[in-house]
DNA sequence: TCTATCTAGTTCAACTTTCAAGAAAAGGTC
DNA sequence: GACCTTTTCTTGAAAGTTGAACTAGATAGA
């Protein structure tokens, strides 16, 4: 229902395959790397931080359970199973939504916020000698032209809106 | 150890950040895009067919387990498990190496690369639907160039040789 | 109001990944 | 050969993820 696959399939060219296991090469590689430097430096998976990240930019440092799983891009579920994880390390908080009794608020700690100015600094330059020491300006520009086309290609709203907005 | 955090933080420039978070959530979603595809379409997470396309490409559609776990970026670890399931499947088998009594080789079995056959060309869509559709000729061309960039600069040879291979 | 439906978030079980530890064979070196 | 180190692969427990089922509150219609 996804994908009809009707008609001979229309395989890669050389260029596409080339750049297809250069893709898959390089993102496990750095989601890797950066997965390790933050288990190592702030204690929590690259997922986990982001979501600090986020929290740390919302407006009152708090954000609706499922506005966060939206923007991170993952499951409520994964995103329960998450906070619950903070908050046992002190680091987010829950809170009922006033307006609406069946939400929550996840809210970043003053611990949570300390943690994250510690770690930022590292996994900035992590980030930074990973990926944009290693590129042109122009290949940055053209690399954030290509990932929004993706992205944009990928997104929930659009033609494949068969999912609630994630699955 | 790894990355030395000496004076001031070197921030990323607005263009990097914007990049950095198309990036983020560009392969976010196209990882979780595939991975739902083919645990639909294949019943095994993508990093699994992952495992069987290399099989199916090696000489005798064998392959050392090292070496597998080398090609794929996963660890020696994941890899005894990933192949553990995949035998529970019958898509492959082990087989003692010959020539070193401590090896394993995993070997590609015919219900393996049926399964292969009968899932490579849905999965090709998706990705070309995912990636290739989305992106002009140049673009694919540039993406390859950075993607390799980006790999060589994360690639256990090198200057961050403090690992065994990986980790 | 009563009922049906939808939404927010959590929970459970099954599965995958990681990390640390360990068994077994191979490769030096003396 | 005896000893030490390295390499290969596995194991087991803890942590993380997934998908489905579930509770409770919101919403809308008759």
């Amino acid at each position: 229902m996804t994908t009809a696959s009707t008609g001979a399939p229309r395989w890669l060219t050389d260029e596409e395959q080339h750049t297809w296991r250069a893709y898959l090469h390089a993102t496990t590689l750095l989601e890797d790397h950066l997965d390790r430097q933050l288990q190592r430096d702030a204690g929590m998976p690259h997922t986990y931080y982001g979501l600090l990240v986020q929290l740390s930019q919302a407006p009152r440092r708090r954000m609706r359970m499922t506005e966060l799983a939206r923007n991170a891009k993952i499951t409520r579920s994964r995103l329960s199973h998450a906070i619950a994880r903070l908050e046992r390390n002190g680091w987010v908080r829950r809170e009922d939504c006033p307006s609406d009794k069946r939400g929550q608020n996840a809210v970043l700690t003053d611990d949570g916020h300390a943690m994250l100015s510690r770690s930022a600094p590292g996994h900035v330059e992590a980030v930074r000698q990973a990926m944009f020491d290693r590129l042109t300006p122009e290949q940055v520009k053209s690399l954030g032209e290509i990932m929004k086309a993706l992205a944009t290609g990928l997104e929930p709203e659009g033609a494949n809106a068969d999912l609630p907005w994630l699955r």
